[in-house]
RNA sequence: CGCGGGAUGGAGCAGUUUGGUAGCUCGUCGGGCUCAUAACCCGAAGGUCGUUGGUUCAAAUCCAUCUCCCGCAACCA
């Protein structure tokens, strides 16, 4: 067994049903750490939801339910859909679990037993019929954003977080590690806005609603949701401030961080610090994907452009839906969403190029051999390419998910499906098989397009695992082994369709 | 002058670090094949690589200027 992965999403926030937009990352995570178990790593994938705020206490309000029901059922409908769209995660945890909380208090009143946490007052520009801060910079023509009324100043009694002490280590650390926030181009954005002109210190409590968790040495406060929220991926593998489980010593730190683009911030500056006050070390690698948005541009209720994962999934199949996500995102640009393009890659990826390749390849070995394939070995000049080929590519797809460009890494399994559709009219298989002399060699084309196959449905395994299983029952294989394999023998299950073409016409 | 990213054939992108015939997918047009899900394979057309200027034997690539688009700009998650 190799080295341990600990890999997490962000904890999404309970205060709706998950968009597309919000599934891509649970599926981007799966396909990593599905891969890393393929690999042969000891994977812990964590993943779950963010519970408390203000924001919640509102929403709960609205639908005339108390929080906790509200997030109950936010949490399952959550789950849920990561259910649905064939995740692999190993926990799923809430913020409301009661060790959460407690570890939570604990942190909170170790850092302020160190210094690290003090009380002072929180003075911002309050807007008092919203009931909010606003910053400087948030304000429309100096009125607040939201109604247009006039903001005062006001001061309310907090606890900071000691933000400037870590500055100087914070600032080693990521000129240290050039790989430590990806990509790279975010790193300046942090450096630049935050670091460079100084952090100031972090206000760490909220008097003003009360669904959170409750400052245990001063009720009036709760914790500030980010506090609360970044520490779930300490509290639920075992950490506490007095003593940690065995659990925790194994996975901690955690090698990569997914979380979406818009909150680098809290991820590389913020939970850094929290860390080096509890003095345990920084996460290797966090990694802020982009956005999978709509061709009007991000998603929201007020556009009207909200689609969501289930219903895709009911419509599209579940792979067909995770190909999507996984191969039309860019590693470091948004990825564009609409119904044609999708329909455009299951005709022209996965129903042509991969469910074609692999219908017509079991069908011929049906035909011309009852099923039966071995390697003849009748080897011609155009299979060295071809082999090669096959050959190279788990060592592409490796070097690729290294970098976690998950999209090239899906293309360079289709540039072998591809190629094997390619060679298939060059060795013209139908007509080898009009002649006995060349049955041998119509045996080893076969053979050596069966084990092309094998070796994409291996390496497709983590993107689309559904598919993958297929591919293997109609080859009647269970061999996994990631590269072309010489001198066995296939005996074919019959062939039916992976993906069926969908006519445009009838939409 | 806040910081950063981007502008490449009809569409979406790669190539820019380490200058040297502009590449991929889709679409269009033409051809081939018939094992296969009207799928597959080959070929062609189509780009002054955002603007202007500079360095160089040579610039999509380096430097400068300008235009447009996008992200970030801290206590909202």
């Amino acid at each position: 067994m190799k080295d341990k992965y600990y890999i997490t999403t962000a904890i999404a926030y309970t205060s709706g049903k998950p968009h597309i937009g919000n599934t891509y990352e649970i599926v981007l995570a799966d396909a990593i750490a599905r891969y890393k178990r393929q690999q042969g790593y000891d994977v812990y994938f964590q993943t779950g939801t963010d519970e408390h705020g203000e924001k919640i206490e509102l929403k709960a309000k609205d639908a005339k339910k108390t929080p906790q029901e509200f997030v109950d059922e936010k949490a399952a409908e959550i789950k849920r859909i990561w259910d649905i769209m064939n995740t692999s995660y190993d926990r799923f945890v809430r913020t409301t679990d009661p060790n959460h909380e407690k570890v939570v208090q604990h942190i909170f009143k170790y850092m302020y037993d160190k210094g690290d946490i003090y009380k002072g007052s929180y003075k911002g520009l309050y807007c008092t019929p919203c009931e909010s801060f606003w910053t400087e910079s948030q304000l429309v023509d100096g009125k607040c954003p939201d109604c247009g009324r006039e903001v005062e100043e006001k001061c309310e009694e907090a606890y900071f977080f000691k933000l400037s002490k870590y500055q100087k280590p914070l600032e080693e650390y990521i000129e240290s590690h050039p790989d430590f926030i990806q990509p790279v181009a975010r790193k300046n954005e942090m450096i630049n806005n935050f670091i460079k002109p100084g952090l100031q210190d972090l206000c760490v409590s909220r008097t003003s609603f009360s669904w959170g968790i409750p400052v245990d040495f001063d009720s009036k406060h709760v914790v500030y949701v980010w506090l609360d929220a970044l520490t779930n991926y300490i509290t639920n593998i075992g950490y506490d401030v007095e003593q940690t489980t065995d659990q925790f010593q194994k996975l901690w730190p955690a090698d990569l961080h997914l979380i979406g683009k818009d909150i680098i911030r809290f991820h590389t500056i913020y939970w850094p610090c929290f860390l080096m006050s509890l003095d345990i070390p920084l996460p290797k690698q966090v990694f802020g994907h982009p956005w999978l948005i709509m061709s009007d541009g991000k998603m929201s209720k007020s556009k009207g452009n909200v689609i969501y994962a289930d219903d895709l999934v009911e419509e599209f199949g579940v792979d067909a839906v995770r190909y999507y996500f996984l191969h039309e995102i860019p590693f470091a640009s948004d990825g564009v969403f609409t119904r044609d393009l999708l329909i455009e890659r299951i005709n022209g990826d996965l129903a042509n190029i991969l469910g074609n390749l692999v219908q017509r390849t079991i069908s011929m070995g049906n035909k011309y051999f009852d099923g039966k394939v071995v390697d003849k070995k009748v080897e011609d000049s155009m299979d060295e390419a071809f082999l090669s080929t096959i050959q190279a590519l788990k060592a592409k797809v490796d070097e690729k998910m290294d970098a976690l460009q998950i999209s090239d890494a899906i293309t360079e399994i289709f540039n072998v499906l591809r190629a094997s559709n390619k060679y298939i009219d060059e060795t013209t298989p139908w007509i080898l098989a009009k002649d006995e002399a060349s049955k041998d060699r119509l045996e080893t084309v076969i053979y050596h397009l069966l084990e092309s196959i094998r070796v994409c449905a291996v390496l497709l395994e983590s993107f689309m695992p559904d598919t993958s299983l297929s591919i293997f029952q109609q080859l009647q294989t269970e061999d996994k082994t990631p590269t072309y394999q010489e001198k066995t023998s296939y005996q074919l299950g019959k062939p039916t369709p992976l993906f069926m073409r969908i006519d445009v016409s009838k939409e």
